[in-house]
RNA sequence: GGGCGAUUAGCUCAGUUGGUUAGAGCGUCUGUUUUACACACAGGAUGUCGCAGGUUCGAGUCCUGCAUCGCCCACCA
């Protein structure tokens, strides 16, 4: 048996992490099982980019993750956590280019799709699944067994028999459509990856002459003139009366000089500018359903990297689109057609992940309408898909309102092929013919004399099959072996709002339209937890390039994986974001430190019987022989029990943390520890006073161990709480029932006790304090007991009384005396020669209080002598102001007597 | 333009259905080797709960309006 006492005094995280962690993975103890005859748990995990590494949202996130599934294992359910890793088509797209460029000099295109996409497989397998290790140091405790990657191969056949089936439905199909083009990645985005940012730019004004009246000229205003050479019209509108008489003439468009006609549309807003549009169709989403209406001619003057064509003519071809901004202001200039320049400051959508502007681009993109979008709505609404926070419902069903069509195709290699094959040799193939185009995950059975379509599916286009793509679906077998049966729908989803969009609203719809059954078997999940984003002290998102992320390794480093998971748990209320200091995990580690020690203490007492189970724990409590502080302790046990039952209920993490900490700290602690130190001594409670510490240590290590796996674990073991060879996530943290069927509950008499005797120290240590005493361990002290069970308690307890204040004696009186004084709640205390203090300040002090209860004393006796509160508030209300307000008079008066026996 | 959130001690935040004298951690001040823990212990200081109304016997808590900050959504060039 290894000795507590034998240990450091501090707790010390990196071996025992190390140690535990692998002790876990090797039992299996983390593995999913099939069992009917428990209930079943899962979680999938929201899969990081499998290029990532760790930052503080992914401790946030997995950490609340891993909390759930642990205490679902300690709720006796048979839970599974499945891992796995996203392969992030232009993230790591763009990632593995940029590698290419600096470390080979060469790039994508070069290369050719094969070859790249087998650099880029060696790339992830260097690079990738660092992600995955900085989970276990976290200490997740995710099925490792059934890790899944968005590119392996089976993943892939289901994310393909998605889009074959939803083909073969109707719901996808290929069209030339204004889409947002990323320039820097050369390749269309959908709606959500575009993001808008307010820019300060400039709106140029200028003037078009009207070819059938020279010398009149229209106003137009725009934020982009480099798109001159693709208009194909300018618009007014119809009712506008400066204009109207224009429409159906025609202006010059000053390069390439060409006449292009004034048309009218109800789009063009009279007040916004000069009310004279340019219409570019081929570079802005709005000016391409103008020119559909109008049946203009759409003339695309850019090439695909944002460069200007031939079509822009010879002075811009070639030029990067804000170098041709420059020079078509330039030229309008000399060309007298530039009126004004004004500042302006507008919204620009920025590619995501290229960090510059898109530009609305006409392409041949494949698009999804989405599946079962009342039906996704109905589910969260009827509350089958609980969202917590709730008010994210709002936003949800907001999108779902307003839903459009997605871009589902990108133009780059790393991704999921998309399943589609023309036969050679055919023009314009129908999409609907099978002769011409073929569509399947396995493709045609004469390749050769197919092309596949060269695109691949956005990313969420795969990640949204994820909860049941994960559990081996469309396969049978995989389902069976993976037991999808069992674990799907899973219980509760935790990821952040931001990607409530992109991949929650998605695998809703999915698991919806792919599973078969009613919707409680169809849904992905049953809660949805949305994390708060974690940011600096100065309320700034974390991000690289300001250099405000901390290293969560580096910080499990130095103060330990469950102080910095107790320390970011603590402090995440539900929802709201977070702002982030290492203050935080300081906090946390100084409590792994307390719980170290405390347990450290209790093994110093040496050993007093089995404490292997709880049943024994309790067998050693002798009744009798309990305090009325070892049945308050019990008792804070209990309420902190059901509070935190009552906390996980409602997904409030913080409140959990706060119960255990303030518990544990204060109560067993500050208090309970202290007041056993006099108690262990006396032969005949000693059993039972550490039978009462046992079961208090050993709650609640089971309660904190979903937050703090490692210490947990450890001293769960160490203390011989659990056996060799099993661990604490096994054993249930339930023990109301146990402590009910000894006849414990009725405590709150004992409760009161004890407040009486904390109440009695801290007066007593502040009395010594104020008399320059504060330290001394010898006072001599008085109690002048308020009433006779005063005394009783007083005597029950007086032992650890005077250890408590530090008093060498503690007597009891009858009669009042002039020594300085405190009111306590068991009477009044004095202290005793105390020779040289300030008596002045005494009185000083004592009137101050006198004052402060006089004002209490007049705005109860206000509350009580009106009629309304008296008839309308409850009773128990009243007579808590009645009871106050004696009380109050009480003390007044023994104020009063101390004031008059210094003379005062 | 629409929606959502935040506003409580110097800092970061709790405060569940309205109930008496508003809490925690950090920081700060004064002390301390006291049967575990200085990552600790003891004692102290610090708040017109954003502003203005309203409902109520009673409001940090409910209602209305306003202000400031932040986020999301929205095709005005």
């Amino acid at each position: 048996m290894l000795f507590m006492s034998d240990i450091s005094k501090s707790y010390n995280p990196s071996e025992v992490e190390e140690k535990w962690y692998g002790a876990w993975v090797e039992s299996g103890c983390f593995k999913g099982r099939v069992d009917p005859s428990k209930e079943a748990y899962s979680i999938v995990i929201p899969p990081p980019n499998v290029t990532g590494v760790l930052t503080m949202g992914h401790v946030l996130n997995n950490t609340i993750q891993d909390i759930l599934v642990r205490r679902a294992r300690q709720n006796g359910k048979s839970a599974v956590w499945i891992p796995g890793t996203d392969h992030a088509g232009v993230a790591t797209q763009t990632k593995v280019e940029s590698y290419l460029r600096k470390e080979k000099h060469t790039g994508a295109r070069e290369l050719g799709r094969e070859k790249f996409i087998e650099i880029a497989k060696q790339w992830r397998d260097k690079h990738g699944g660092i992600i995955i290790e900085q989970l276990k140091k976290l200490g997740a405790s995710c099925d490792w067994s059934r890790l899944v990657h968005t590119l392996d191969a089976d993943y892939s056949r289901g994310v393909l028999t998605a889009f074959v089936e939803l083909f073969r439905r109707g719901y996808i199909y290929r069209g030339k459509r204004m889409v947002n083009w990323c320039p820097v990645n050369l390749t269309a985005l959908s709606d959500e990856e575009v993001v808008m940012r307010p820019q300060k730019s400039k709106l140029y004004r200028m003037k078009y002459e009207l070819v059938e009246e020279p010398g009149t000229y229209l106003e137009i205003s725009t934020t982009r003139p480099e798109t001159i050479m693709g208009d194909s019209a300018v618009a007014v509108n119809p009712n506008d009366g400066r204009y109207g008489k224009y429409i159906g003439k025609h202006v010059w468009r000053p390069f390439p000089k060409e006449k292009i006609p004034v048309i009218g549309d109800d789009y063009v807003d009279v007040k916004f500018g000069t009310g004279v549009l340019k219409v570019t169709p081929a570079h802005d989403a709005a000016d391409f359903e103008i020119g559909l209406r109008h049946n203009l001619p759409v003339i695309d003057v850019m090439n695909p990297d944002a460069t200007m064509n031939s079509l822009a003519g010879d002075d811009f071809c070639g030029l990067d689109r804000f170098a041709a901004r420059e020079k078509a202001v330039e030229k309008l200039a000399e060309m007298g057609q530039l009126v004004a320049v004004e500042d302006y400051e507008n919204n620009v959508g920025f590619s995501e992940r290229g960090g510059v502007p898109i530009e609305p681009r006409l392409s041949d993109q494949w698009f999804m309408r989405y599946p079962k979008v009342a039906e996704a709505k109905a589910a969260v609404e009827s509350g089958a898909i609980k969202f917590w926070p709730k008010r994210w419902e709002k936003t949800y069903v907001h999108w779902l309102d307003n839903i459009r069509d997605w871009c589902i195709s990108r133009q780059i290699w790393w991704g999921h092929r998309i399943p589609v094959w023309y036969r050679k040799g055919v023009e314009n193939p129908d999409i609907n013919n099978p002769e011409e185009v073929h569509v399947s995950v396995d493709g045609p059975s004469d390749p050769e004399n197919w092309v596949q379509d060269p695109d691949s599916l956005d990313t969420w286009a795969s990640s949204w099959i994820w909860p049941f793509g994960t559990m081996g679906w469309p396969n049978p077998e995989k389902m069976k072996e993976l037991g999808m049966d069992y674990f799907y729908p899973t219980s509760d989803l935790v990821t952040g709002p931001d990607i409530i969009f992109f991949w929650v609203a998605r695998m809703i719809m999915a698991g919806l339209e792919f599973l078969p059954g009613d919707t409680a078997e169809k849904i992905p999940f049953k809660n949805v937890y949305f994390t708060g984003i974690i940011r600096d002290m100065q309320g700034r998102k974390m991000s690289k390039s300001l250099g405000n992320s901390p290293d969560p390794l580096d910080i499990i480093a130095r103060y330990g994986a469950d102080g910095l998971r107790f320390g970011v748990m603590n402090c995440a209320p539900q929802g709201q974001d977070i702002l982030f200091s290492e203050e935080r995990v300081e906090l946390g580690r100084n409590f792994c430190n307390k719980l170290w020690n405390a347990c450290r203490f209790r093994q110093m007492a040496g050993d007093a019987g089995d404490r292997s189970s709880l049943k024994s724990i309790i067998g050693r409590i002798n009744p009798s022989k309990l305090d009325s502080d070892d049945l308050s302790i019990i008792a804070n046990l209990v309420k902190c029990s059901d509070d935190v039952d009552k906390d996980y209920g409602n997904y409030q993490f913080n409140a959990i943390t706060q119960s255990l900490y303030a518990f544990f700290w204060n109560d067993f602690c500050g208090w309970y520890l202290e007041v056993s130190k006099s108690r262990l001594s006396d032969e005949s409670a000693r059993d039972t006073v550490l039978a009462v510490q046992d079961l208090c240590l050993r709650q609640t290590l089971l309660m904190l161990h979903p937050f703090m796996p490692f210490i947990t674990e450890e001293l769960w073991h160490s203390m011989e709480y659990g056996r060799d060879g099993d661990f604490i996530q096994n054993e249930s943290p339930a023990f109301v029932g146990e402590i009910g069927a000894m006849g414990l509950s009725a405590t709150s008499e004992a409760a009161a006790t004890t407040e009486k005797l904390k109440d009695f120290v801290t007066k007593s240590r502040a009395l010594k304090a104020q008399c320059g005493v504060g330290t001394k361990r010898d006072s001599k002290m008085l109690l002048l007991p308020a009433e006779a069970s005063c005394a009783d308690i007083f005597k029950a307890n007086a032992e650890k009384l005077k250890k408590l204040v530090g008093a060498d004696s503690i007597r009891l009186v009858d009669a009042e005396s002039d020594s300085p004084a405190a009111l306590t709640a068991l009477g009044t205390v004095y202290l005793e020669a105390s020779a040289g203090v300030d008596m002045g300040a005494e009185i000083a002090r004592l009137q101050k209080e006198l004052a402060k209860l006089s004002g209490f004393e007049k705005s109860t006796e206000a509350r009580l002598n009106n009629a309304a509160f008296v008839s309308k508030a409850p009773a128990s209300v009243v007579d808590g102001a009645k009871r106050q307000l004696a009380e109050c008079r009480l003390k007044m008066e023994e104020i009063g007597k101390l004031l008059k026996s210094y003379g005062a």
